[in-house]
DNA sequence: CCGCGCCATATGAACGTTCAAATCGTCTCC
DNA sequence: GGAGACGATTTGAACGTTCATATGGCGCGG
């Protein structure tokens, strides 16, 4: 554009070169409609005008507002969520990428919060919602397939037949890429630190570890598994459990990266050389993962997919569903023996 | 709202009381100019309804959207950012109080992403900005002063004149306190992890650490500085440095959480008990301050006082500038000797 | 008792776009 | 050569608000 000093309208672009706002309008959103040569002198207007479609006016003649409703991650424990903030940036970048942007909003969890996904709809602020962190039981899925608001979620909609069209990482299978790594390593004993029963994603990754274990014969047997919160301490006692048990294992496998830096701080104290002595992983590969020393094997979810997955979910609105599998990232706390 | 089927209209909810839109739309905005009865009836009428105020209708006659456009921190490099996650929650909150929603978007840093805000302002999309993550030199406030469009930051907009109002936290401060307690436990010689130099905010840190400990006849000699980036890695390797040297300090101030984590990583290494043997605090109070076994002792951002006078500025649009303090909260890697 | 001002409410216009239908040539085909 | 079809463009209306102004009733002072 080369001129832009403000807001220059349609009825302006079209006296400027002597032609109907409905020509100009045709020349951005139906170019076939028009005559070769007028759709390039249309064109060449609206950049020297800087025009730009006002998004109020558009919306409100088509009902709509090119924005996409996302409620943030609720801040109130102590919980990184570094995942979850890469996912952000990435569903903006992505909407950006069909002229769309992202409106943020907070709701509290559960039929509460319904509310202000209402309320939203009611204003016209966006026209359709992006739902991440979908817990078992989340009313949300439902209540907007009721009502015909377009939706996708990254995250399964957990539950209760198919609500509506989700994108998600197969953590069963980045768990399994994980035991089979240790597995080449020699591995012949791999323990888990998992997450409290009850979280859709957490014993889903359980799974993962279970199977694939049974896969090479190896035991999968309670001892070996110790479950708690998605905290550095709880990555720590639960190392310490393991590690002080009968017969531990050699490698343990976190199911997230918080809880392995816990596992890592523990090693550390206890003078045992993380990778070479005892291996640890972790999932996500967040920012965390690549920092620590010696750095930490994780599981990359392949964020930029996901976030374009769950628009092209949004736009074609087949009630598809779709497993994005995760990359593991080989770094030296698995070691090497 | 008792019924809430669809985009009940204006027109629709004067014509259920029998009155004219422009009293519906009297009794939102300008409930002073109606007669108390007919305010009630309005009101009631409006509930009843489940009226909202379509916003692109609003938005179209008022030449304002509601919206206030916030770019998304960069996710390049591998770096955690959980201070800035936690002010856009704050950030989003805190606009929601004002009826308004904050809208994100992506934008290259420096005078390339200025035409990113140039767009969204053209197609009036949002009518303020609120900057954050404000480099020394940053093009971004000059730019939009002169374009008179609405914005404040959170964060100085260091250098050339006062080109736009901003709420920033005194790091230096912060600091202070730190060395302080830390003076009040019995240290003497306090050592420095900091940035590289030319970040605004880590020299800010930096001077706030040697004006207090100078206050307290402190050596602030070089070798008792070390200055990386702002990873776990950093921090650890700052660590090993300060502590190898000649006369090594029994205090290792950081200037982030994710470098006290770095330096936890080093003592938990070397056996050295963190707090009880050589004291480690961070700065941010980030979710991992919490996390680690010791707790760190760390200065917490008061995020949601941030927001809240950004917005504030935004409204009033006085070129005002404000310093809050932090916190200090104290957890065992500071110990008690 | 009349005009003035004030209060409460109503009406017309405008914001800038897109949809639906109208216009006006031009070209084709029988 | 005229009917019809088609291509390119224009026109009128509508989306749902708010602004500016008009209307009408009522009390008050001269």
């Amino acid at each position: 554009m080369t001129g832009n000093r403000a807001g220059a309208t349609l009825e302006q672009v079209a006296a400027h070169i002597g032609v109907s706002r409905q020509t100009v309008s045709n020349a951005l959103n139906a170019p076939h409609r028009l005559h070769p040569e007028t759709l390039e002198r249309a064109l060449a207007a609206i950049d020297e005008l800087g025009y730009r479609p006002n998004r109020n006016a558009r919306g409100l003649r088509t009902r709509s507002s090119g924005l996409i409703g996302y409620r943030m991650t609720p801040r109130n424990r102590g919980v990184l969520t570094p995942l979850m903030d890469d996912f952000l940036h990435a569903l903006c970048a992505a909407a950006e990428a069909r002229d769309r942007h992202v409106l943020l909003f907070t709701a509290p969890p559960g039929e509460e919060g319904l509310g202000v996904y209402a309320d939203l709809l009611a204003q016209r602020a966006v026209d359709a919602f992006v739902l991440a962190e979908t817990l078992v039981g989340d009313p949300r899925p439902g209540w907007l397939a009721e009502r015909g608001v377009p939706f996708a979620a990254f995250g399964r909609t957990w539950g209760r037949g198919e609500a509506g069209p989700w994108v998600d990482v197969d953590g069963a299978h980045g768990m399994a890429q994980v035991v089979e790594h240790l597995y080449s390593l020699g591995h012949r004993r791999i323990g888990f630190l998992g997450w409290r029963e009850g979280d859709g994603v957490g014993d889903d990754r359980l799974r993962g570890w279970r199977i694939a274990a049974e896969g090479f014969a190896l035991s999968t047997e309670d001892s070996l598994v110790v479950r708690g919160g998605n905290t550095i301490d709880a990555g720590r006692s639960g190392a310490a459990a393991l590690l002080d048990s009968a017969d531990p294992p050699t490698a343990l496998v976190a199911v997230s990266d918080a809880v392995a830096l816990g596992a890592l701080a523990l090693l550390a104290e206890r003078g045992i050389p993380a990778g070479t002595g005892v291996a640890v992983t972790g999932f996500d590969d967040s920012p965390l993962a690549a920092a620590t020393l010696p750095g930490l094997t994780s599981v990359r979810q392949p964020v930029e997919r996901i976030a374009e997955q769950v628009l092209s979910l949004l736009d074609h609105q087949s009630t598809n569903e779709s497993l994005l599998r995760p990359e593991l990232v080989v770094r030296a706390s698995s070691g090497r023996r």
